[in-house]
DNA sequence: AGATCGCCCTGCTTGC
DNA sequence: TGCAAGCAGGGCGATC
């Protein structure tokens, strides 16, 4: 499940492989793959064909590829299980290809979408003043980067009504932070995930942020967390952070740091990992 | 209007 | 054995 880490990988590999090629042309296999493209199948492939790519960008989990001759972005999101992978032409098609990006040069590669799940996708948009595609003009600066308002998002954190994972995953407070992360963050952090966030002092919520950067950075490392070979980098090389997940997935085994078997909770329609004594609930249940 | 919930999707795993 | 349910889960739109 690629989060920021993952990402970001991807988007370094763009940016050596992707970067100042031009298209020549855009076959889309599935039109969920494009869905978040209103005008459809047909028109993202005629706007894209032609159009030189920049240097790939990142927020959050979104990337996106600007166009060098107009104020246009191809957006990227990999949802569940979506590759960017940059193949040799004559490479067969992978079963769950959904868009293929041939290039005017004579490399010899092209760039494939491939998405299991299809939560992904690909969409063209305007930018804003920013540079920003402007549907996610509503995300979060994301913790590594440099203009990330620490400041705004403790005070928010302290004016909130809401919980410290719910906060931890709302990509309007901060981005790039998904079920994996928040998990480990927390265990790092000795916080129960139910723990209201008004009642973090400001050294606490720093703490916590401090973590989410700790371990973004370590998958950062070593190429992002893989699971079962659905995430794999724009070169199609897997990450192997999983080994070093300290909650997530770890239900009944002993906590790293005091042996208390860890447990899973349903949460939110997903599944929350923590260790039932280095990370106690809150006294006041809400 | 901000918070919450259900749904989208496929394939692997689990259990009867 | 075979089938069905469970699970993975980010983000968005509907709803309260």
């Amino acid at each position: 499940m690629p989060e920021l880490p993952e990402v970001e990988v991807v988007r370094r590999g763009l940016e050596r492989w992707v970067a100042g090629r031009t298209v020549e042309a855009v076959e889309v296999l599935h039109p969920r793959a494009v869905r978040r493209h209103p005008a459809g199948a047909a028109d993202f492939a005629a706007r894209l064909t032609g159009e030189t790519f920049g240097v790939p960008q990142r927020r959050g989990k979104y990337l996106w590829l600007p166009l060098e001759r107009r104020d246009l972005s191809v957006l990227g999101h990999l949802g569940m299980s979506g590759q960017l992978l940059v193949q040799p032409e004559e490479a067969a098609d992978e079963k769950h290809l959904r868009i293929r990006v041939r290039f005017r040069d004579g490399a010899g590669t092209e760039l494939r979408f491939v998405d299991q799940r299809t939560f992904g996708g690909l969409s063209l948009h305007e930018n804003t003043p920013e540079g920003l595609p402007d549907v996610i003009a509503h995300i979060a600066r994301d913790p590594l980067d440099p203009l990330f308002d620490e400041a705004a998002y403790h005070a928010a954190l302290r004016l909130k009504r809401t919980t410290v994972k719910r906060a931890l995953l709302d990509q309007s407070l901060i981005s790039g932070v998904g079920n994996i992360y928040a998990d480990e963050a927390l265990w790092r952090a000795r916080l129960h995930y139910e723990r209201p966030t008004a009642t973090l002092t400001r050294p606490r919520s720093a703490e916590l942020l401090g973590h989410v950067r700790d371990v973004m950075n370590a998958a950062l490392e070593v190429g992002g967390t893989s699971f079962d070979s659905l995430y794999v980098n724009v070169n199609g090389e897997s990450g192997y952070f999983d080994r070093s997940l300290d909650a997530y997935g770890r239900e009944d085994e002993p906590c790293r740091r005091c042996g208390t078997p860890m447990r899973r909770r349903p949460w939110m329609n997903r599944s929350s990992y923590f260790c039932p004594r280095c990370q106690r609930p809150p006294r006041v249940a809400s």
